[in-house]
DNA sequence: GCCTATAAATGGAACGTTCCAATAAATCAA
DNA sequence: TTGATTTATTGGAACGTTCCATTTATAGGC
């Protein structure tokens, strides 16, 4: 049953009593071929088991419906969240993503593009793996390839970007904290080479200045941004002469090993310690205790970055608005109760 | 700095001041080439921006490096796992894998199977969405395109199939939960369209069997593959007249979901109800209670996967051996601790 | 020097499409 | 009937590569 030579375009045309390219505009649904023709046609196609060749056919169209997809970490599953609400907008404008992992790494990043380049995408639609240089996107610019950054920046770039609000929910989650009568916060995991690190971190320390914290009563923490990172962050904390009473985490994976070296000390997230994560994945709500974590509209974002992909590959053009998703902070059980008299002075800001 | 058109081989030879064969062979590494003419040519390359056409070489080469991986559902973290062990192989291969999701929709996994084809893909490697019909990939076969099934398998079939002894790891996890004890148990979740769950039941009954525990003292709730599913499954097997007081589930997703529901009546699993998951998610180590489950290495078998895929495509065969990865128990507290020889018949459940 | 062997570089056909310009067939206006 | 118009179909050049068969340059043997 294995066919010798793959079909092409000649056998179907030769099978269907037609010319190459009658089939040719059958194949694209042209309405200028007569109905029984283009039946015949099809037919024909089933018949022999053709398969389009769309690198033959990019090659003179130029366009290819392919979009790229690259993502930093598959295994978080807020990226996979991501890449969901892009599909549901993709697969309605009957394109088909392809995704890349890059785990995180820079240099396979590299062969990751390259190789969806040649392979002709019509766009990409990019997390950037940390420790991403600045100039890494400069020749998929040139080549004129749309390209929107979905959650993450790079410092310097002109490149759109579909991101949340980081700054504005990591002051909001900090508020909260602080309402609840906090007075010694921390802000744990991530790294500073991470845009989206300061942004949040930038946020907590505005909310600190806001509500008068001094900079005695707040703690810095950098760590991966993992489980294992939160659990090292916590250890750091509490090892402090003067340790937090609540902290905000970069993300929900850190915020769980906070949570889950809480637990090894016999400490309770909530009544111990308050602890908030930020991007609310679909578990923050199912952990024990449930995380109070800031939501930033993962897939909303998703399907807004591939809009904004679609549109530009339309308009052909390579600029785009950036967006910036609202947020707002999900309360559950991990921040805890009240702590006495709140005084929740001015306003909040911007 | 908008490159007017895309250049090409012929550019970068004019460039160079070679032929196009003289480039086309330095892209290719050939060793016929003079050091110093090469790296001429590979300053032109730069210089002009060029980005290679792998359509166009496909178009004579009929073999590309493209690998497409097909994945039912990209948010069970399960499944990235999977991913992330065949990209480690992929990479070392010198391949970039493009990964498809179906969200578990045949008409998707049609489309996406479709585009894969049309773009040339080397291999496949495919966890079949659920509902597949069993011609689906006929076609694909029927053109020569290697597959190998990755963790799921159709019905009736000759496709490679990597795979966890999903009957013994049920098998196992279920004399587990005998073995402290229980005698009214319950296999939770999935359904009986998928081969996969009829391994996992299979195994269990088989257990049953084979340590006597009678039909009566059995119970199979059918139920989505998921936490919500799991709870479902709960509140069903508790509203029996003799609900069990233990379970095995189709999953971990599931076995969290019990876990949740259990919480929510007050119970603890492990002291008021064993709970057993699959897979073995890294989430499952870090549950509150820590979660028992059927370590399947997940990243082994992707591995695997990959390296199978790589054989076939390099000796151009379309067959391999199926490959079924062991599996072993890791026991956490969701078990619970021994029964010892109390008669659990008076029963404290619901 | 000449012939041969080896190394390095090259021209041209082919791959499977698309799309323009051209043809053929059918319809209509007079 | 004839010419003009519309509708359906078609041939051929072009797209950017690879690879075979050649050509050209370099070296070696005598």
């Amino acid at each position: 049953m294995a066919s010798r030579a793959k079909a092409t375009i000649l056998d179907i045309a030769r099978e269907a009593g037609v010319s190459k390219s009658t089939v040719s505009l059958v194949l694209q649904g042209s309405g200028l071929i007569r109905p029984e023709t283009a039946s015949k046609v099809r037919k024909a196609i089933e018949d022999v088991g053709y398969v389009y060749n769309r690198g033959a056919a990019n090659l003179r169209k130029a366009h290819s419906n392919v979009i790229g997809m690259v993502i930093n970490d598959l295994t978080n599953p807020f990226f996979a969240e991501l890449a969901v609400g892009m599909e549901r907008v993709f697969q309605a404008a009957g394109v088909v993503p392809f995704i890349a992992n890059t785990a995180e790494n820079p240099v396979r990043q590299e062969e990751v593009l390259k190789s969806l380049m040649e392979q002709g995408v019509a766009g990409l639609i990019v997390s950037p793996a940390r420790g991403t240089v600045p100039g890494a996107f400069r020749r998929i610019e040139a080549a004129g390839v749309p390209i929107v950054f979905a959650m993450r920046r790079l410092p310097e770039s002109r490149i759109p970007v579909i991101a949340p609000d980081n700054r504005r929910g990591a002051f909001i989650a900090t508020e909260h904290l602080i309402g609840k009568g906090h007075r010694r916060l921390a802000f744990f995991g991530g790294s500073s080479d991470l845009v989206v690190y300061q942004e949040r971190m930038g946020g907590f320390i505005e909310a600190c200045e806001a509500f008068n914290i001094p900079a005695t009563g707040r703690l810095i923490v950098e760590g991966e941004t993992s489980r294992k990172g939160g659990m090292a962050c916590l250890d750091t904390a509490l090892a402090a002469s003067q340790p937090p009473t609540a902290a905000l985490c970069f993300n929900d994976a850190v915020a769980f090993g906070v949570m889950l070296a809480l637990r090894k000390r016999g400490l309770e997230a909530g009544t111990d310690f308050a602890v908030v994560g930020f991007d609310d994945v679909a578990e923050a709500e199912h952990y024990m205790p449930a995380l109070t974590s800031v939501a930033v509209d993962t897939a909303g974002l998703g399907e807004r970055a591939a809009h904004v992909m679609l549109k530009m590959i339309q308009s052909r053009t390579t600029r785009a608005e950036d967006h910036i998703g609202a947020v707002n902070l999900v309360v559950r059980e991990s921040s805890g109760p009240d702590r006495g008299k709140q005084d929740i002075a001015a306003g909040d800001a911007a």
